[in-house]
DNA sequence: CCATCAGATGTTTACGTAAACATAACAGCA
DNA sequence: TGCTGTTATGTTTACGTAAACATCTGATGG
C-alpha cells in the first residue's frame, strides 16, 4: 500500500480510501491512484483488513460428509448466497457424526477465521453438545434439532410427509406402508411421525415400520421383505435413493408398480424422474434452505443477537408414474 | 493476549510460545498460561496470525457447481485431507463455466485468504485464462485440461473407457456405440476418443456418436434413438446417469438389458448397484483424487515453485448384472 | 572461582490496514 | 475582511501476533 502511495504521490490513507470506495477523493487523484495499483499489482492484505476491521467476511459450515445430495444442494447455495453479499464461505466436513467430533469440529473453528456458523447436520446431536464459540460468532442450524438454542431452517418434513401419505390415501389405499431412514436421524424421525400421525387422523391401521439406512441397497433390503406381504399396496420411502432400491427388489419379486404397489419417494434428486417407473417423490427445495441459512446468520450479525425458532421451507409433491389406484380387489 | 500474560504474569511472547506448542518453556510457566487461557477464554487471532506469518492456512476451491457427485465427492476429499494438514477450505463456486465467470473467480481469489489454489472444472477453459493470483499462490487442476501451465490430477479416464469397451467386446460383441457426455466437457472428449481408439485397434467399426449432457434424462433420450438399432447390442455410456436413462428407455421399448443390450457406465455412483439391473460400471475414485491434489498443492507450496504434469488416478471396473454376451444370432 | 554456555523469559519491532483525528484549501456569506 | 463550513488529503495510532534480539539465571568445567 505504502508502494502504491508513493507512486501515486498521496498518502497511504488515500489509497485506503480508494480500495474501499469511500466517498471524499477528488477524481483526478482516485484514477491516479487506481492507475499506480495496476501497475504495481497491488492487492488487499485480507488478514490485515480482517485485523483491522475486526471480521474476516467469512461463514464457516460444518457438515457431516457431503455424502447426502439434500446437504450438498444447502452447501451449493450457502456458497452462492454468502458470495452474493460478499462473503467467502469455509468448509468443515466431519468425519463421523459423534459429539465428540462435531464438539471438535466447534472448537477448531474457534480457531478459524470465521464470523458466523451453519451447521448442517440432521442428527439430533447439538442441543446436547456443549459448544464453546467467540463471542459474536452466530449460528444457524439446516436439517436438525437444535432445541431451542439456535436458529433453525429446515424442510417442512412433516408438511412433505403428510402431503405424501394423503396422495396415496386419496388413490384408495387402505394403509401406507413406511420406508423409514435410520433412526439417528432428526429428518427421518419427523417423517415417520408425520406419517403416522396422517394415518391415525384419517382413521387407518399404521402397519409395522421398516427400516433403511437412506441407501438404495437397504432400500432394496427392505423392499425383498415388503414384496412379501400382499397386504402392502402403497409405500412411502423416506428417501428416493431407498425407493430406487424398493424399486429394484419389487421388480425382482414380480410386484408391479404401480399396479400391484404404490410408491413415493422423498427429497426428488435429479435422477428420480428416470428411475423405473419413474419416481412420484416430494420435492424439497434445498438451495431455499441454503439461501435463508445465510439471510438468517447475517441478519443474526448485524443485529449481533442470537435469534431462535425455527423456518420451514415448504415442499411439493411431484407426481410422476410409480403411483396408482389399488387394484380392485385391494381397493378400500 | 496481553490479558493471559498478565493473569499468568508472563510476557505476551511466552503466551505466543505456549499457544504455538515451542519448545523452551518451562513446565510449570506452560501450566500457569495455559490456565490463564482457560479462565480468560483465550483464543488466537487468525488474521493476526495470518498477517504476522504471511499465510493464511487455507486452501480456495473453485468449482463449477456442485451438482455433479465426482466434483462433490472430490471436493470432500480434499476438505478432509486438507483438514488433516491444518488447512481450511474455502469454497468458489462459479455459476456459469464461462471464461468470464472463471476468471472473476479467480481474480475475487486475489482478495481472497487463500494461500493455494485448487480447481475442480471438467471444462477445457483453464488454458485460455489469463490468470493473475497473487505471487506464491500455487495451482492444481483436478479434472480438467490445463495445457501446460498447471499441475494437473485427473482419473485414468482413457483407461477406465478402453476397459470398459475391451469387457464389452470380450463379451463378444461386435462393436460398441456410445452415449458421449457434452463437447464442451474435457473428461466427456477423453472417454469419447479412448472409446473410438480402442474400436479402431480392435479393428471394428466405430458406430455413430450418441451424445447426451451428463444427465438421466438425456440418457433417456438417447435411449429412445438406440432402441430401434436392432444392430445395437452393446452402449458404453459416458456416465450412471445417462446409463440409467438409458435402462429407462431400453426397458420402455421391450429391448431387456443385459439379454438385449449390454449396458455399461462411468463413476460408479451409490445408487449404480441399485439400477434395474444393477449396472456395470467403471469406478472412479474421486477421494484419491482429492488427496493428491491437496497433496500437490502442499508441496508446490512448500517448495516455492509450481510443478506442470499431469497424475492419473486409475479406475477399476465393476462387474454387475447389466452387461452379458450377445445373443446367439447376433455374436460376432 | 570465574568463564562459558544453555535454557528460560522479556523487550522491541513490524506485518498491512483503516479509524480517528489533524490540517489545508477554498467557497459562501455577513 | 474575517468567519464558518465543506471538501480533500495527510498523520498518528492500534488491531493481535511472532520473529529477532536482548537479558537473566544457574549449571558445568577447567
Amino acid at each position: 500500500m505504502a508502494d502504491v502511495a508513493r507512486l501515486a504521490g498521496v498518502s497511504s490513507q488515500t489509497v485506503s480510501r480508494v480500495s474501499n470506495g469511500y466517498a471524499g477523493v477528488n477524481e483526478e487523484t482516485r484514477q491516479q491512484v487506481l492507475e499506480a495499483m495496476r501497475e504495481l499489482g497491488y492487492r488487499p492484505n485480507s488478514a490485515a483488513r480482517a485485523l483491522k476491521r475486526g471480521e474476516f467476511r467469512t461463514i464457516g459450515v460444518i457438515t457431516f460428509g457431503l455424502s447426502s445430495t439434500g446437504n450438498v444442494r444447502t452447501l451449493e447455495a450457502i456458497a452462492t448466497s454468502a458470495a452474493q453479499e460478499g462473503y467467502a464461505v469455509t468448509l468443515l466436513p466431519v468425519a463421523v457424526p459423534t459429539q465428540d467430533e462435531v464438539r471438535g469440529a466447534f472448537s477448531r473453528l474457534g480457531e478459524l477465521a470465521v464470523d458466523a456458523v451453519i451447521v448442517i447436520m440432521e442428527v439430533h446431536l447439538l442441543d446436547a453438545v456443549t459448544i464453546s464459540l467467540p463471542p459474536h460468532v452466530q449460528v444457524v442450524v439446516a436439517d436438525s434439532d437444535a432445541g431451542d438454542s439456535y436458529t433453525v431452517v429446515d424442510t417442512d418434513q412433516a408438511g412433505g410427509s403428510r402431503a405424501a401419505v394423503r396422495h396415496l390415501l386419496d388413490l384408495g389405499h387402505r394403509t401406507v406402508w413406511h420406508l423409514a431412514g435410520p433412526e439417528e436421524s432428526f429428518a427421518a424421525q419427523r417423517r415417520t411421525d408425520a406419517w403416522r400421525a396422517e394415518l391415525v387422523e384419517a382413521g387407518r391401521e399404521a402397519p409395522p415400520l421398516v427400516r433403511g439406512d437412506w441407501s438404495a441397497e437397504s432400500g432394496y433390503r427392505a423392499g425383498l421383505v415388503l414384496a412379501d406381504r400382499p397386504d402392502c399396496t402403497a409405500v412411502f420411502a423416506a428417501n428416493d435413493q431407498m425407493a430406487l432400491g424398493l424399486l429394484r427388489a419389487l421388480h425382482e419379486q414380480g410386484r408391479y408398480v404401480p399396479d400391484d404397489v404404490s410408491v413415493i419417494g422423498f427429497d426428488d434428486i435429479p435422477e428420480s424422474g428416470s428411475f423405473l417407473p419413474p419416481l412420484t417423490t416430494v420435492h424439497q427445495d434445498f438451495a431455499e434452505v441454503g439461501r435463508r441459512c445465510v439471510a438468517g446468520v447475517l441478519r443474526q450479525m448485524h443485529l449481533d443477537v442470537p435469534e431462535r425458532g425455527t423456518t420451514l421451507v415448504p415442499t411439493r409433491l411431484v407426481m410422476r408414474e410409480s403411483t396408482a389406484p389399488p387394484r380392485m380387489d385391494q381397493a378400500h
